[in-house]
DNA sequence: TAGGCCATCTGGTCCT
DNA sequence: AGGACCAGATGGCCTA
């Protein structure tokens, strides 16, 4: 009936996600605070216990407890009690855990928005069909078709989610999800510039990286090995729609931030990750070596994964 | 109001 | 025994 909450209600989302933020927070402390309250909800328990006991004691009623089984049984239900407690404790801990490596894949996969989180399904699905994109990539060894990749990239995901993945892409997502044929493909293209066709050639005066293709494009035939031009794809969001002179800050110290959706005209629908790649990854260098190589194939990148 | 998403609680199971 | 993990239950919030 209703779609996911992701994109229903993309304009307000800032406001919609401060709120959900501070319902988080006073939620969180609302349960933190439910030991404190259990203990006394328990003591409060205890003392009632004991009026019983006494009253029972005045009305000459024969203790069904010795003072001594009482103390016993008191404090096996306490240490059963604290033992709960404990394990809720550890229990939320680790759903905190979690969630925070679910907020690190969010970082990772295409199209991450801080402002418009995608619901934990969701980022797993998108992340699955990532990987299944790259490989698929890979495994063919020649530039992909961003129709099909758009494709893989979609499969199974919700609505919101798939025009979201397709205005990252540049792309109208009933269009390339009607039918194989109904796309160019997209380097013989002409280039959606904003709410406008414009060349590649043109697109291209704007934008390092304006589509995947010049992306590609950029990357396959920068002069340099060394160059220090992103490559096409990255940690955080595929594509980088940025000028070079445009990076923020915080995308400029990021060799790999990216941005996406940001053409001008447009207002973008994400903001840069604060994701910073580590200056011993790996990943960047095998980019820049496999420029040169011909692309392994999918068993040779596993035997590498694997061993 | 129904349904999606989420955080948490809880009891069971498995492992060390 | 105790911790990690899991899945079902529950209740709150939000949107269409």
């Amino acid at each position: 009936m209703r779609e996911p909450q992701f994109g229903a209600s993309f304009p307000s989302s800032s406001v919609h996600d401060s709120l959900r933020q501070e319902q988080k927070d006073h939620r969180r402390q609302r349960f933190d605070n439910l030991d404190l309250r259990e203990e006394h909800s328990d003591r409060d328990e205890e003392e009632r216990d004991e009026d019983l006991d006494e009253e029972q004691d005045e009305g000459g009623m024969s203790k069904k407890r010795t003072p001594r089984r009482r103390q016993s049984g008191a404090t096996c239900s306490d240490r059963a009690r604290l033992r709960r407690q404990e394990a809720n404790a550890r229990e939320r801990s680790r759903m905190h855990g979690l969630n925070s490596a679910l907020e690190s894949l969010r970082k990772v996969v295409p199209c991450y928005s801080s402002a418009q989180k995608l619901s934990k399904i969701e980022t797993l699905r998108l992340a699955k069909n990532y990987i299944r994109a790259l490989s698929e990539t890979l495994s063919a060894g020649t530039r992909p078709d961003l129709v099909a990749f758009a494709r893989t990239l979609c499969k199974g995901l919700s609505q919101p989610t798939t025009n979201l993945v397709a205005g990252c892409l540049q792309l109208n997502a009933g269009r390339f999800l009607a039918s194989p044929g109904d796309i160019t493909p997209p380097c013989d293209a002409p280039y959606a510039y904003g709410n406008a066709e414009t060349s590649r050639a043109d697109a291209s005066k704007h934008f390092r990286s304006f589509s995947y293709c010049n992306m590609y494009d950029s990357y396959y035939n920068s002069a340099s090995p060394d160059s220090q031009l992103s490559p096409p794809v990255n940690y955080n969001g595929m594509f980088s729609f940025q000028k070079p002179d445009e990076q923020t800050e915080c995308v400029a110290s990021c060799r790999y931030g990216a941005t996406c959706c940001g053409a001008p005209g447009r207002a973008s629908i994400s903001r840069p990750s604060a994701y910073t790649a580590s200056p011993d990854s790996h990943f960047p260098n095998e980019l820049t070596r496999m420029r040169n190589q011909p692309f392994q194939t999918q068993e040779q990148l596993n035997a590498g994964y694997h061993n």
